[in-house]
RNA sequence: GGGUGAUUAGCUCAGUGGUAGAGCGCUGCCUUCACACGGCAGAGGUCAUAGGUUCGAUCCCUAUAUCACCCACCA
């Protein structure tokens, strides 16, 4: 067989073109997949969704794992013959996204987004995703991925905005969504809330301060911020504790930073009298601990910070100055007032916001909430253990799928970390003091435009999927927690709430035909974030599991196992890897070694091994094809060593296909490398040498025959993992057409 | 404070109740008509430590040490 074949595999030329053909064949697409024949219309379904990658900059080395991983799970189903569906998307991650903007503005413009104003921020805001937008959609197409792009959404387009505003809605119908006034965790620097899930605790040293308020308050008490002492309301000791018994129950009045403090004295469980003086300060607003202390005892609630971590009371050079500069001015009045009694040095955990890394401070604060543990009647439900009608709560159904197995988590012991997760849970908060995002659905009666709103919402907020009629209304200004509509991801993208009636999906829709999704393929770090969300929303929705399998993986770091991260450079940018070594070369070297939750690393080096690979597998195939007389006649004579390889490769697909069926893909992609190259190309190849320097007979025919059996099983196994350099191969084989595509050849 | 994971070749990591594997690196030979992004040969590991279960343990159990991560937030 005469070949036109150089003997490296052009990635950079044919990459892109074999991408396109695959576009062009519409195979991405379940429904072409029964359009043309290639899968029963009766088929089983696989389906997916994409985690959307962020709009906020370019493909990393953590979206190049996930798409590996995913892009192996659907090109493998869609060889089973599934009617197969991966659908992308991107998420607009709000405060990411809106403080990336605002950079560049006062980069660029030396300009705050409240320069600009809503509107006129919000256009640049959307210029800027959509560009980012558009680079990782090319980028995620240079991974091979094989998404079906037809049904691509995003997390603030108008079918998800529609999906966000009838979820919010129905929830706060339900009594699940409220407004309340409590504590909540600030982020001065982004000046907006964050849920308790974006606080990052970071260790630093702190000093820990003990003294009396004032000289007649009979208990001294120990802090690490003695600046938030001017707000406190009470002195909280353990029940147990005999040496302040007699004063519990006492009101006291005291002069502390010329502010005056009326201080009780309670007695509480939570106070471990071990620690400190046994006697601890309550400041109700800031603190959360304080502030659901403060509601058992009934205590008053006096805020002193404010949102920009500025003191509101106390004397000049405190009022008005940032908490970290009033507590050395603080410690100073103790020292000249000798209240001080102690100061010792402590390891103490600050929380910081994760986007912005601003110092967390906590604050009361007028917000929306979600309420997990209020008891609601769930229509339908298709959740094991849980009927029709019953009353159940958010917290219960979340607990639920996973208890009674409905959905399992790879591996295993991610579900403890869930259950626990479940059980801290508080109510979430969900309501952001941002521009960028999905605006809160609600509206009061306006205060501004002097129209009064109808009489019967006078003094009600108006809730609605669509804003109320008539003038006089302002709509709220928050925006909500991005998760949010992540949250809804599995459904909003199929179609709900339009395909969705009584309590059912409607017939014929993709909703009734792809959901709920077979699995949920993501990094570990996203358990609670996303995974955990989704299960809340989906549940609640539609009664229903979002999908049956949860794949997460780990982390991808350096060479030297640090976390990736753009202010230390280490990040491997997979685009220029890709250039350089092909992406089959970075797909092969993100899945080999990255066992399922455990992190990995990855380097320039492993990359190249891996190109050599892709290399190897090229030139295997054109030694085979070069070799492949397609004239001879002769019926081949097996030798015993031919019927032993044959059974090899028998045993070689078996066990490939039992890896993957139990998503152990590194396990599959190391014994594909080994078996291909150490056994296929150095033994089996380099032995059928010799028998194939025959002119024809039985023998020849025999070792041709093999070869090419051997080649085409590997080519079809391989592709999952390394899909262009055996796409580029398999139209070359003898009887392949030239546009038969390996794509839907059947595993 | 609670929990989880890791400890295997020089480096980075897979893996398995029964002669130890990969990538990169190293040594020697080979530019042989698929591939030097290659081939062949080789060096290098008491699979953290100590007990236990077993005919047999790197793998299972217990303890210890070190590291990493997650959760709680003792103020």
């Amino acid at each position: 067989m005469k070949l036109n074949m150089d003997s490296r595999f052009d990635h950079q030329k044919r990459e892109p073109e074999i991408y396109k053909a695959w576009e062009k064949s519409g195979f991405f697409n379940p429904d072409n997949l029964v359009k043309k024949g290639v899968v029963k219309k009766t088929a089983k379904k696989f389906s997916m969704v994409l985690p959307p990658p962020n709009v906020t900059g370019i493909l990393h080395i953590g979206h190049a794992i996930v798409l590996t991983i995913e892009d192996i799970m659907v090109r493998f189903a869609r060889m089973q013959g599934k009617k197969t569906l991966w659908l992308p998307g991107a998420d607009h991650a709000a405060i990411a996204t809106q403080s990336k903007v605002e950079k560049i503005l006062y980069k660029e413009d030396g300009k705050s987004r409240h320069d600009l104003g809503r509107d006129k921020f919000l256009k640049r805001v959307e210029a800027f995703a959509s560009e980012s937008h558009r680079t990782i959609t090319e980028q995620t197409k240079r991974m091979g991925a094989s998404l079906d792009w037809s049904r691509e959404a995003f997390t603030l387009d108008d079918e998800r905005n529609l999906a966000v505003r009838t979820i919010f809605k129905k929830m706060y119908d339900d009594g699940l969504i409220v407004r309340g006034h409590r504590v909540v965790n600030w982020d001065p620097k982004g000046q907006t809330t964050i849920s308790d899930d974006e606080v990052i605790y970071k260790e630093a040293r702190a000093k820990l301060y003990t003294f009396r308020y004032a000289k007649d308050f009979p208990i001294a008490i120990s802090t690490t911020r003695p600046e938030t002492k001017l707000g406190d309301t009470a002195v909280a000791v353990n029940p147990k504790d005999a040496r302040y018994a007699k004063y519990v129950g006492k009101t006291y009045k005291v002069k502390f930073v010329g502010e005056d403090l009326e201080i009780k004295i309670i007695a509480d469980r939570e106070v471990d009298s071990k620690f400190g003086t046994g006697a601890l300060g309550v400041t109700p607003a800031h603190s959360t601990i304080d502030y659901e202390m403060s509601l058992r005892h009934g205590l008053p609630m006096k805020q002193v910070i404010d949102e920009y971590a500025r003191m509101m009371v106390g004397p000049d050079g405190i009022k008005g100055e940032k908490t970290i500069n009033a507590r050395d001015k603080v410690v100073e009045w103790l020292k000249k007032e000798k209240l001080l009694t102690g100061e010792e040095d402590v390891e103490q955990n600050i929380s910081t916001a994760e986007r912005t890394g601003g110092i967390v401070e906590p604050l009361p604060k007028l917000q929306w909430f979600i309420d997990v543990e209020k008891p609601f009647k769930l229509p339908k439900s298709n959740i094991k253990g849980i009927k029709n009608g019953q009353t159940v709560t958010l917290k219960e159904l979340m607990r639920m799928v996973f208890k009674n197995g409905q959905i399992k988590i790879i591996p295993k012991r991610f579900e403890k970390e869930y259950f626990r997760w479940i059980d801290n849970l508080r109510p979430w908060c969900i309501s952001r003091q941002i521009w960028y995002g999905h605006q809160i659905p609600v509206w009061y009666p306006s205060t501004s435009s002097g129209q009064a709103p109808s009489t019967d919402a006078q003094n009600k907020p108006y809730v609605g999927v669509e804003a109320p009629k008539g003038a006089g209304w302002e709509q709220d200004p928050d925006t909500l927690d991005t998760w949010f509509s992540s949250a809804l991801w599995t459904f909003s993208t199929l179609g709900w709430p339009f395909d969705y009636a009584q309590g059912k999906p409607k017939k014929g829709t993709d909703l009734e035909a792809y959901h709920p999704t077979d699995v949920l393929e993501t990094a570990y770090e996203i358990l609670f974030f996303w995974v955990a969300r989704m299960v809340l929303m989906t549940t609640y929705a539609l009664g229903e599991i979002p999908f049956h399998t949860v794949y997460l993986h780990g982390l991808v770091r350096d060479e030297q196992g640090r976390k990736i991260s753009k202010s230390l450079g280490n990040g491997v940018d997979p685009l220029e890897m890709i250039d350089k070594y092909g992406a089959d070369a970075v797909r092969m070297s993100l899945i080999i070694g990255a066992a399922p939750g455990s992190d990995s690393k990855t380097s320039e080096n492993k990359i190249r091994g891996y190109r050599n690979f892709t290399t190897k597998v090229w030139n295997a195939s054109r030694f085979v094809l070069m070799n492949y007389n397609d004239k001879l006649k002769t019926k081949p004579t097996y030798t015993a060593e031919d019927k032993r390889n044959l059974k090899k490769l028998a045993e070689v697909e078996a066990k490939v296909t039992k890896h993957i069926e139990e998503y152990k893909y590194h396990q599959a992609g190391e014994l594909l490398y080994h078996f291909f190259w150490h056994e296929f190309a150095d033994k089996i190849i380099e032995k059928s040498k010799d028998r194939l320097r025959e002119e024809s007979g039985a023998d020849k025919a025999a070792v041709q025959e093999v070869l090419t059996t051997i080649l085409r099983s590997s080519l079809k196994m391989l592709h999952p993992f390394m899909p262009y350099v055996t796409e580029e191969v398999w139209n070359k084989l003898p009887g392949n057409k030239k546009d038969d595509l390996l794509i839907v050849e059947r595993w």
